[in-house]
DNA sequence: TCAAAAGTGTTCCAATTACACCCATGC
DNA sequence: GCATGGGTGTAATTGGAACACTTTTGA
């Protein structure tokens, strides 16, 4: 790049947030953890951030999010949606970028995949250092959606397996609203909205009742996104 | 523009959904429009289409929606918010443009001054011609959101001047839900949520009696978009 | 038999809805 | 008066929250 010459050209990069649900970083009850990358180069270098990256000529928003997750994290969401589209001026010292910003579910066995190192690490949502531009701000807008949206949808089944006990689904919630939830009613208001199948099969082991598995019903969207569709991602 | 030998850049172009409320066509009751502006260059040459264009090295997004709103249509919107980012490759044919659309609401006086002309023109939102590019899908899913956000927020009263009565209020919803709601409780429902002040005048002339005016109180934001803020626009 | 979580039943409370009714004005 | 919309009152319904209780397993 010129130095001292503006060149007033205008940068286009696609980042995304990624949750993923691990334990507490005392073993305790699970938490929502977020994988950031350390930056390699000026501005910012050395600092932690969100995997990102150029938006390629022929590949929609969407798919520029999915490359770069894959790239970075090797992580496939089960759940993609845009957030926002962060484009002030100064968010990016010397020169113009606008981000838009993606955030994404994925499932636990997933997030264990990831081969954490240098520069690629697991931080929890809610402890997170300084990051490098206004990405502190963007993950905060992106936990408040993810808070908001789980009372109102089904998302919170991207971030579990195939099958799953009505308690694991309760203990998602439960970490991301950060707050407990009974469980007589969390069961009812579960099979009232529908999409949820029982399977056959319980889970033995514990020393208490066997709980049934449930699946996903994916024949219904979870979330509605309106005439987006759910191609939205 | 050279012809023929692919630049591969990425255009970033911002365009706005606006809505205003106005009298529907036969003279009735209040109906959603939109402005539109007629492309006055390939492609989609002589088309009609949303307000937008280039984004400026040093504004920000919400800065040109708002330039661009005041060149094309001399309008200047209460409530401006961030819609969505369209990406598509095949969206624009022959080049790549990414447009960052808002949507914006502007009370009815505002909306009467909007010089129609051979290039710009008030369409009712729900009876659209065939648009330029992808923006009648554009501007379906800023009408889902209008919808959706109209019911949980206090947006309606940017559609209203700066005094308005229960009735006027009542108006842009059912313009807006394209259904009656009950006076009574739509009252109390308003009241409740708070934000709503009385003012000590009322409004003569009608023949019944007459209805007190109300004003909105400004120290109440109209819709809560999280950590982005009320400055989100 | 006991502990623990699964799962069911019931009560209470708040918000929404439907609709009856009174009020104030112009004609 | 009486028609018209403004404004108030109230009962019925709904959905959620709280919590008691029964069930089924391992130890």
């Amino acid at each position: 790049m010129v130095q001292g010459a503006q060149r007033e050209t205008i940068d286009l990069a696609v980042s995304t947030v990624i949750f993923a649900l691990r334990p507490a970083p005392d073993g305790g009850s699970p938490t929502l953890w977020i994988p950031l990358v350390r930056r390699i180069r000026q501005p910012y270098e050395g600092q932690w951030a969100l995997p990102g990256g150029r938006l390629r000529y022929s590949e929609s928003l969407a798919e520029a999010a999915r490359r770069n997750l894959k790239e970075t994290t090797d992580l496939e969401p089960k759940y993609l949606e845009q957030l926002y589209a962060f484009g002030d001026p100064e968010r990016s010292p010397g020169d113009r970028v606008v981000s838009i910003v993606y955030w994404a579910l994925v499932h636990a066995e997933q997030a264990d995949r990831v081969a954490e190192g240098e520069n690629v690490r697991w931080f929890v949502a809610d402890e997170l250092p300084d990051l490098a531009f206004d990405h502190n701000g963007i993950i905060d807008y992106a936990l408040w959606r993810l808070r908001n949206k789980v009372e109102y949808s089904r998302i919170a089944h991207a971030l579990l397996g195939e099958t799953f006990t009505l308690s694991q689904l309760r203990s998602v919630h439960e970490a991301i609203l950060r707050r407990s939830i009974d469980p007589a009613n969390f069961r009812r208001q579960m099979e009232a909205t529908g999409g949820l199948v029982a399977t056959e099969a319980v889970v033995t082991g514990g020393r208490h009742r066997p709980p049934r598995l449930y699946r996903y019903d994916e024949d219904v969207d979870m979330a509605d996104n309106g005439p987006l569709g759910p191609r939205a991602s």
